[in-house]
DNA sequence: TCATAATTTAGAATTATTCTAAATCCACTT
DNA sequence: AAGTGGATTTAGAATAATTCTAAATTATGA
């Protein structure tokens, strides 16, 4: 009687290797790529391999007990904040940082109108220059 | 002397090649691929290689000529809309729209304000159904 | 014309991610 | 306590997108 929540039963389950990828991931504010939660899981757990990190990274997500982040096209990164929330990128050196913008959230029906969509979710992305980078210029 | 501006003189030339990569960029109003603007171009101009095909669009997106698009850790898709504006994402066919809040760009302050970025564009993108994933269900 | 710089080309290399097939593990059943 | 089936893990191969490399070509301008 599975009813499609939460983790339980048979399938589905919070297995150490997958256990080990969410404290990594919770484990800092930081936005790890899949190499780095790899590198940081094996210390935990060294024998865990690197298709385990990508199948347990996806189970996670799925689960929304983390969420990716995908920007650009490189390596997708993950996050511990799984509520909504929006991100500043820097077009200098790439730094990513969260923020949250209550007025986002307020235009979700404003896009969904405009766009003719049945919306899910809005995220604001500002591209600009990080404070270390702003300083330097 | 190069004032740092625009297409001119030795350098940074808009070559037949580029101008070919350009057309097929504003030839539609899709996003294409790299993939799909190789194939295009090669119709216009056989021996178009696939670098140059990367290098024209970078060069172009560079220029301010064409915006690139990149969502998930897919390929990178092609705008010929190069002002600011937002986007809707399908979640479930992966379709993407192109649409404009003015009201995004007046968050950008107060992002840039929340973030401690120096600001420089703010993006808006609406994740749902596109209106005929939403029909079906 | 000659020299120099920019650009193009084909293909190799790189990077991130997914796939495959075999091995392992676990919860039940007999 | 042995057997079964499903889920999961593993190592490595495969794939996909993009970038790099080195040589060839083209344009530019003294």
């Amino acid at each position: 009687m599975n009813t499609g929540s939460e983790i339980e039963g048979g399938a589905r389950a919070l297995t150490p290797q997958r256990q080990v990828v969410l404290r990594v991931v919770r484990g800092t504010e930081a936005h790890l790529t899949a190499a780095e939660i790899y590198d940081a899981a094996r210390r935990l757990l060294p024998s865990i391999s690197y298709a385990t990190v990508y199948n347990s990274l996806r189970f996670l997500r799925d689960e929304g007990l983390i969420s990716e982040i995908t920007f650009g096209n490189s390596a997708s990164r993950y996050d511990r904040e799984t509520g909504r929330h929006d991100h500043a990128v820097c077009t200098e050196c790439g730094r990513l940082t969260d923020f949250d913008l209550s007025e986002t959230a307020a235009l979700l029906k404003l896009a969904a109108r405009r766009s003719k969509f049945k919306p899910q979710s809005v995220h604001l992305t500002l591209y600009g220059l990080c404070p270390d980078c702003g300083a330097k210029s």
